[in-house]
Order: C-alpha cells, then sequence, then structure tokens
DNA sequence: AGCCACCCTTTGATGTCAAT
DNA sequence: ATTGACATCAAAGGGTGGCT
C-alpha cells in the first residue's frame, strides 16, 4: 500500500558537504568483496548485511537505524546491488529510511556504493548532491498521486494482521536510472539468475560459494579444500558465470553449500589491494579473524577538505 | 514473538506473427 | 495494412522465512 509522502521538499539547495578521506576509501573500495566482512560482522542471512558489511570497511560501526546521516553527519552511505539484464545494468527499489525520518535530508548528500549482486564486490562508487534541477525532479513526488501518478520518491506502508504497518519512504529502481547514478555495464556486473539463486540457496540453506575460474576450461580444483570443480565451459564464456558441481572429496566448508563459477577474466579488480587478496576474500579462504578491513589500509589524508566546495 | 535495506509473484507493457 | 492471439519481458508491490 502506498501512502503520501509526510515531509515535503526543501525550497532551497542543501548546502554541498564532501570529505577527501571518504573519497579516497570509496575509491580503494572498487574491486573489495563484501561477503567475508558480511559473515563477520552479520549473522547469516540478515538483511542488509552487505551494507553493514561495507560501513565496517569504511571504518563505522555497523550502523542501526537513525536520522542522523552514516558519515560523520554530513554524507548518506547507500549501497545498491546491481545485475545486468538483457546487456544493462540494472537495480532494485531502495529503502530510504522509516517514515519518521526527513528523506530529503537523508538524500542531500550520498555517497553511492554498487556492488554487484552475484559477487557482492564493490564495483563503483560516485556521490551526489540533491541540489537544482536534481533536487526539483525528486520534489514532484510530493505532488504525485502516489498510486496512480508513480512518483519516483513514495512510501510504501506493510498491511499485517493487526494492523499496523511499517512504513518507509522507498526510492523507485527507475529514479537511480533516470538520474545516471548506475555505473555502465563492465567488468565485475554479472547477469543474476534469481530463480537458480533462491532454489539453490533453499537447498543448501546457505547461499552458494564462488570460485573464480582461472581456466575456463570446465574443471578445476577447489582452492579451499582441493576437491574437484566442474562447470559448463558454455555457460560459462557466455555468461561470465555457471552453476558449478563440486565433486568429493569435499572439505567441511564447501559440503553444505551450493557452488558457483565467475569467469576471473571479468572480474574488476581492486587498484590498491592485492588480487590476492581480493580472491581470498571473494572465494571466503580466510579465518574470520584474519578478515582485513579496508580502513586500516588506506592511509588518512591530512585534510578531509571538509570546507572546500568543489 | 515481532520484525524486516529481500526477492518472488503478479500485472502490465511490448514484441511477434499469422489470419484476414 | 489491421487486428488479435500469443509469447516474452520488466516493473510494481507485497508475502514470507529466518533472524533478533
Amino acid at each position: 500500500m502506498r501512502l503520501p509522502l509526510r515531509h515535503p521538499p526543501p525550497e532551497h539547495d542543501p548546502p554541498r558537504r564532501r570529505c577527501a578521506h571518504l573519497e579516497a576509501l570509496a575509491r580503494a573500495a572498487v574491486g573489495l568483496p563484501l561477503g567475508a566482512a558480511a559473515d563477520l560482522v552479520a549473522p547469516g542471512r540478515s538483511r542488509g548485511r552487505h551494507g553493514n558489511a561495507l560501513q565496517w570497511h569504511l571504518g563505522l560501526a555497523p550502523h542501526d537505524a537513525d536520522a542522523r546521516l552514516d558519515w560523520e553527519d554530513r554524507i548518506e552511505i547507500k549501497l545498491v546491488s546491481v545485475w545486468l539484464r538483457g546487456g544493462a545494468v540494472v537495480c532494485d527499489k531502495l529503502k530510504v529510511c522509516d517514515l519518521g525520518v526527513d528523506p530529503w535530508h537523508k538524500l542531500s548528500n550520498v555517497l553511492w556504493v554498487f556492488a554487484d549482486r552475484l559477487t557482492r564486490v564493490v564495483v563503483a562508487s560516485r556521490s551526489s548532491c540533491l541540489r537544482g534541477d536534481a533536487r526539483r525532479r525528486l520534489a514532484v513526488s510530493w505532488s504525485l498521486d502516489p498510486h496512480f501518478e508513480q512518483p519516483d520518491l513514495f512510501v510504501e506502508a506493510r498491511e499485517r494482521a493487526d494492523g499496523t504497518a511499517a512504513p518507509a519512504y522507498y526510492l523507485s529502481a527507475r529514479w537511480l536510472r533516470g538520474e545516471g547514478l548506475l555505473p555502465a555495464a563492465g567488468p565485475g556486473i554479472f547477469p543474476f539468475d534469481s530463480r537458480w539463486w533462491g532454489q539453490t540457496r533453499q537447498e543448501h540453506g546457505r547461499e552458494p560459494l564462488i570460485s573464480v575460474a582461472l581456466d575456463p576450461g570446465g574443471q578445476q580444483r577447489c582452492r579451499r579444500c582441493g576437491g574437484p570443480i566442474r562447470f559448463s565451459a558454455e555457460v560459462l564464456a557466455a555468461d561470465g558465470w555457471a552453476p558449478a558441481h563440486h565433486g568429493m572429496p569435499m572439505g567441511a566448508q564447501c559440503a553444505p553449500r551450493g557452488h558457483v563459477v565467475v569467469d576471473g577474466r571479468r572480474l574488476l579488480l581492486p587498484a590498491e589491494i592485492p588480487p590476492e587478496d581480493m580472491l581470498d576474500a571473494l572465494e571466503k579462504r580466510i579465518a574470520p579473524d584474519a578478515v582485513w578491513r579496508l580502513s586500516e589500509r588506506i592511509p588518512e589524508p591530512d585534510d578531509h577538505l571538509h570546507d572546500v566546495e568543489p
């Protein structure tokens, strides 16, 4: 059920906020797999676990929902899952905040971080400030009928048996595409087959494990346990990834899981982290106490450039 | 016992093609 | 050329399963 917005749009542009430290971290995050950190900071299938993992990598505490902006109360950080459909990059609608919080403030200065839906590897980041025409375009949502006129910012309430609801602000997927925020198709963004993913996860109770195919020929040794992995070379060539069959012997980590291979040549590797560290994290070949944190590997600049208008 | 930054089903839009 | 049956595709929106 869609409801009217509670907060009217602002009539003036918000100040533009930036932080050189956050920008450096965002640049370095491209190519970073979030799965290993998610296992560390969030329980198995909790919602938003990869967003929590990103916050942790940026040096923040995995945050709870409140009205303050994530980064020094100046910049909101939003993780958006993306995948390839029909050759184009797409995403889902995105929750902004609960109905009690002003969404215009949340969206005033945002660092968007995009992660591939299949691999949970960060593929791009960009900053936005809701100013000028962008602000006026979104402000139109205030006067549109929430049901019939498809506003890009809307309130959605969930009817429950007891009549209560937890309404929240959402941004439409159309808005992210229309504003040109989504990254272009390129390395690291794979097609996603939600049917196969959902079925496989249901069969095994957990998300499938990823292996990187360095030789696209159709079989290789598992780098976690040494067991054989087989997959269709044709599917790998066509889609960049393929369902995989892990034969015996199988290690304790591999046995209870479904398996996927992704084409190593189509991965997006990080610029500031050694590729072998990236592959260790992507394939979950890393002990919980050894998971490295991006913020500890990226030096903090002396000047965060808070007061400079770019 | 609630809760929910997911993901699947439904619905509507668009494309294809053969019969008039 | 026009129409309608049928197939295919993507966006909307809400239910549900596993979490705290």
